[in-house]
DNA sequence: ACACTCTTCGTTAACGTACACGAAACGTGG
DNA sequence: CCACGTTTCGTGTACGTTAACGAAGAGTGT
């Protein structure tokens, strides 16, 4: 049916043998080393072409002892959240996946409360020798400095989770906050009806953390821009996220103005929906972010009505891989990998994958 | 920080080296071969397990010449529906990765409307010598006199999208139907109001592929009956796919009864979108099944309120890969891998990932 | 013509594993 | 004690590629 295309059966042999060459000559022109004629060059490029070679991954990584190195910096996973647990777990998966060709990758987490941790990674990987790097650049003016040093080091970066636009990133790959903002509206105008109120409810203590929050808030209020309906918008900030904080916080909002749909703009949401039910709340409807334990558990009872999750473990996994095929197969790499923005409710959380 | 084991430095002759024999025996307990006196046996094994050796992939595919082969045997894509496609993207994309492994995969299509074409090609695939199937077991008769077959080869095999239980499959991977339906009836819980119609609509006119639909529609009713709610349930069943059947039945349902929301059980919901459309009843939510590119652009333009997909693509690539881990590394497979039932809107449609 | 440098290319030993072949070592029966 | 079979093991080649080494030829200056 196909045609008779012998599969992998040529190699540099074969090419050795219809170029009239050794296949030391070959090999020079497949990883474009200097050495050779350029009529010989010429004549060997044509045949590669016509037989459509295809090198042997395996010969090559097995012969070639140059093991290539990774380095991954993100934060660690705290009390705070457990966010990035699942990113991790994403570039495990992947490291294990490509360690039997050679690649190594090196996990530096740092503390997200503390800049200073930040910077003392980088100063450490790039001390080592890396030939890519993968991280999450939270502190805007630290990673400016960090990936400055990259570039004159010809070191490639894959950023994760947030972006800094118009830095020469190999890759961003992450969730586009703004849209999963606009989502989580367009869900909020489904389940509503006019003359209802929203509860917007910001939950970070970080400084720069918080500039996220911000992002998905504006897509949400685009959204009704966009999309006039007679609903009233109320927000909170909430500076602290211990229970308490939040209880009083909470309280205070709704004594303000009764909610009907509070939407959290961040993983938090469970401990708004421990408030829900501990004061017997369970009428308002819920939606919030991440595919967490906590709120997996709050979504099966039904006091989360909605999660908006962007695959963080996928989002790891994707970023190792992007450097991987890059410094491995010389692939290009796009620059802008958005994350599907995934809606989760109680009927179909059995199944996802994070 | 982590302890200094040395990776994938190991290998058989420093497992050799240790047991104070030569590489060949190693070689013989590893591939659990006969010739090795039991004590030095033990003593290799025992060494094995303290290196937590781990053998190298690549050099042991390099060196084992034999290669191995899996059929798949899936509908071919019609005019009738493009479903397939996507399944069939994601075996090709799957065989593209494990190429390099000395893994060639064959695609058998068989015409949907016609059971005989069916058993024609799985007499090809029995003819020929493969270590693994890939199939949709549409026509369960025929597929089950196959896969008796396959058993008394000792051939595995895989079922993807629909599943035949009772019979020793490695795996099923393909969508629980019961619960997609149960969650658009959740769906639709939220968009509705006491008082309203849902119109339940089946189009389809192949025998199997109707059995399909009926299990979405039994998860859909299940969940009004756990969640009883007034609002009345019709429902017409089109056993013509064309738009002028579809567009009669509709009217007359439609005459019957108003709507307030239509659940369409398959992909086919463009079509009714394309109805609505003309006929200006767009007050009428939908929802449907399926990423095609007739039901994003309805999407889009505001028509289909909600896509559910059970990612088909990925179906197709696990499922390769599943028989891939079985054959190659001897990995023992899930017996059931339901996809995520993912919900898509029309702002979440653009970064999906079918 | 000689010594020398460059360019161009062939040869060969790895990489880690699989497998065929054959060599010891150890019986066992005569 | 020899012939023969069996068990147990070591050796060598192969897989397709990389990369180091060095040989042959061309060019240059004296």
């Amino acid at each position: 049916m196909q045609k008779k295309n012998e599969p992998t059966l040529v190699g540099v042999k074969e090419i050795a043998r219809r170029a009239n060459v050794s296949i030391g000559t070959v090999d020079r022109v497949l990883n474009n080393r200097t050495g050779v004629a350029d009529e010989t060059r010429n004549r060997i490029l044509e045949i590669i072409k016509d037989l459509d070679y295809q090198p042997n991954m395996m010969a090559r990584r097995l012969a070639s002892k140059k093991v290539i190195r990774i380095a991954v910096l993100i934060p660690a996973v705290s009390g705070e959240t457990g966010y990035w647990e699942a990113p991790l777990n994403g570039i495990k998966q992947a490291a294990a996946e490509i360690r039997d060709y050679g690649v190594t990758v090196d996990v530096f987490l740092f503390d997200q409360n503390d800049r200073s941790s930040f910077t003392a990674k980088t100063k450490d990987i790039l001390k080592a020798t890396y030939q890519g790097v993968l991280l999450a650049p939270m502190f805007e003016e630290e990673s400016l400095d960090f990936i400055a040093r990259c570039k004159t080091q010809h070191l490639p970066f894959v950023f994760i989770n947030s972006d800094i636009a118009g830095e020469e990133s190999l890759s961003y790959i992450g969730p586009n906050l703004y849209q999963s903002g606009y989502l989580a509206a367009h869900l909020i105008n489904y389940i509503t009806v006019p003359g209802q109120r929203v509860l917007i409810v910001n939950i970070s203590k970080e400084l720069d953390l918080h500039h996220h929050l911000l992002r998905k808030e504006e897509g949400f209020r685009a959204y009704f821009q966009e999309h006039p309906k007679a609903i009233t918008l109320d927000k909170t900030d909430i500076r602290k996220t211990d229970y308490k904080s939040v209880k009083t916080k909470l309280h205070k909002a709704l004594d303000d103005a009764h909610a009907d749909v509070i939407f959290v703009t961040n993983s938090r949401v469970s401990t708004v929906a421990h408030y829900l039910e501990e004061t017997g709340k369970t009428d308002i409807r819920l939606i919030g972010y991440d595919f967490l334990q906590d709120n997996i558990t709050a979504l099966r009872q039904g006091i989360i009505d909605f999660l908006i999750c962007q695959k963080p473990q996928e989002q790891g996994h994707k970023g190792i891989m992007a450097l991987y095929n890059y410094l491995v197969h010389g692939a290009t790499i796009e620059r802008q990998q958005y994350m599907p923005i995934d809606i989760i409710t109680k009927e179909n959380c059995f199944n996802y994958k994070n």
